[in-house]
DNA sequence: CCGTAATTTGACAGCGCTGTCATTTTTGCT
DNA sequence: AGCAAAAATGACAGCGCTGTCAAATTACGG
């Protein structure tokens, strides 16, 4: 049979609700009770039941991670995020729930009151897109759920973690530059994506920094997959002054990219250098490498969840923190020859 | 407030326990007292709460997906598969939790006793290697857990879903033969993966009926990830009388020899021809595209867990199914010139 | 050594549902 | 119409835990 709080109780000669105490780490309890009660849980291997601790008290000791599922199909970036989220919540002795959201329409919302109504979710972990969709945080909001960010850039009263992405975009732009290209293409991600503002906020600052013009027929709209980077590059491709760079906002796209450049004959990097962000398993398969920006996606998950619980442990805690990024500079980019 | 079984009673008019009957679906309830129930559940927006169904009952309405850690860091394979997994279980109004498991050590039998013990799992769904590991399946059966597994053959006794890979390795060998290869070599993955035998035992078998010799030293050992792929196409490479073609157990493995071809400077498919298996998002983006078996991961994650579901409902229904396989004929695959 | 406040513990009800078993209603048949 | 069997419903306790509030214990100052 399973082992109750109750059993414990007995084992340690004090009642259930002290038992109650010790499990939920509440400060009234006196230290020797807490250690004889703790033995007891451990001895007996007292694991306690999260049904029973949901239904009776206001906690359900359950997070849920939610991520768009019409712009990411199945990606490994998401795949990174949810292990390391789920690495903190076992840490915590939290569950998670995972929980994709179709975010076109507006039925997206009803999903976040069934998941608060049903299963009583102390708090939510966001993944881009979903970290740019106003209704969404006003709704959280609203049921008081905590909630924390994996976010392109900094905001305030929203913990979680974050990437300065237009530095890092820049970063690299700065780094074609330096090799001495002027044309420099960029392939933008989803429009109302954060993440695909931020990045290209950065290759203009790059370009106006260095002295270079922002040529709009450089910028061509992606929408952050295979397919949309060999539409973008073709595109670029029958320009009159074809680019020798082409930075696009993603690793996918910028596969793409390089595909479309093996169909046509050009070789990367010696006609085109090329480059994309994410550090996405793929950069070091593809031929030439990719030269990228790096996301510690599993730690950035795990980050971002560990602040969420930490707000729901001392409610109130939990902050934004800042991630490192690193700029991964390898065989897809290369001086401008002559 | 929460709308509660009970108020749905009182507005119906009936007892609450009638109303949990409907609620569950329970043959002895008259028709005409079931619609009223589920009318009235339904224009109060009644949801039940699966904690205290949970707690009262012997159902807990939770599923878990099971994965090795180990072996998969975040793959797009079982990124689709928890898709269709979860679309599944949101269909017969269950939940899921993931649970990754170091396949490494006994520890992870722990974890299955906890998901059971604290969770009151109803039931999981096994991935690859999982589906091979005599130990977890034993103590599954002990704990009376009910259990489908996405499998690479066919098993007695076990729901779930299985594709030939045997017929489907066999096919693609045959193919190169077709196309004139006579020295094909084989990168084997994991060695105690169920699917590295059934992939290893097509290669063999369709050489051996085209009348062709298996001669080990074109049979090496790989992982199942790009960097093993590598080591595995170095050798190859250094063997006196190279192979014309290689047929990689997985995707992964394949863009790692298929890397390791620009490596030395060989042509795909003009130098050497490459296959792999999976169909992964990968296998379209590399350059050239890559022959491989198209396994529908999402789709089969969906119907495990319908099985799955089946089995949960009638007690005694669910079966195991039979997916259709689908060589993909792509660019990495060409007639041996001359 | 006593009174008062602070600390620590416990009694008890109840979270929202289902299992068990008793009770009522309906059905089928003579 | 009358009876046994089957079908439909309900009463009630309790799943394992926590919230509330009261009781017991300890600490402290004079």
């Amino acid at each position: 049979m399973r082992v109750r709080l109750e059993d414990v109780a007995r084992a340690t000669g004090v009642s259930p609700k002290t038992v109650s105490r010790v499990l939920n780490e509440e400060p009234s309890v006196k230290e020797a009770t807490r250690q004889k009660v703790l033995a007891a849980m451990e001895s007996m291997n007292y694991r306690p039941s999260p049904a029973a601790r949901g239904l009776a008290g206001s906690r359900s000791f359950l997070v849920a991670m939610l991520y768009d599922n019409n712009d990411n199909p199945a990606s490994t970036y998401l795949a990174e995020i949810q292990d390391g989220v789920l690495d903190a919540c076992e840490a915590h002795r939290y569950s998670m729930m995972v929980c994709p959201l179709r975010m076109r329409g507006q039925d997206f919302l009803h999903r976040i009151d069934a998941l608060v109504t049903d299963h009583h979710i102390d708090g939510v972990v966001l993944t881009p897109p979903l970290t740019d969709n106003r209704k969404l945080l006003a709704r959280l909001q609203e049921h008081g759920v905590a909630h924390a960010c994996i976010s392109p850039v900094r905001r305030k009263d929203v913990v979680g973690v974050y990437m300065d992405e237009q530095k890092a975009a820049g970063d690299l732009v700065t780094h074609l530059i330096g090799l001495g290209h002027q044309r420099i293409a960029h392939v933008v991600g989803i429009a109302d994506h954060g993440a695909s503002r931020w990045r290209q906020a950065g290759y203009k600052a790059a370009l106006t920094a260095a002295g270079l013009a922002v040529d709009p027929s450089y910028i061509v709209q992606g929408e952050f997959t295979f397919g949309s980077g060999v539409v973008a590059a073709r595109q670029l491709f029958t320009l009159k002054h074809r680019p020798t760079a082409i930075f696009a906002a993603n690793d996918d796209m910028a596969a793409g990219v390089m595909w479309t450049a093996n169909e046509i004959g050009l070789k990367v990097p010696r006609d085109l250098s090329v480059c994309g962000f994410d550090d996405t398993p793929m950069a070091t398969q593809l031929w030439p490498s990719l030269t990228t920006v790096r996301q510690p996606s599993r730690e950035m998950g795990r980050l971002a969840a560990q602040q969420l619980l930490e707000q729901l442990r001392g409610r109130g805690e939990g902050r934004l923190v800042q991630i490192p990024y690193e700029l991964q500079l390898r065989a897809s980019t290369a001086a401008l020859p002559g």
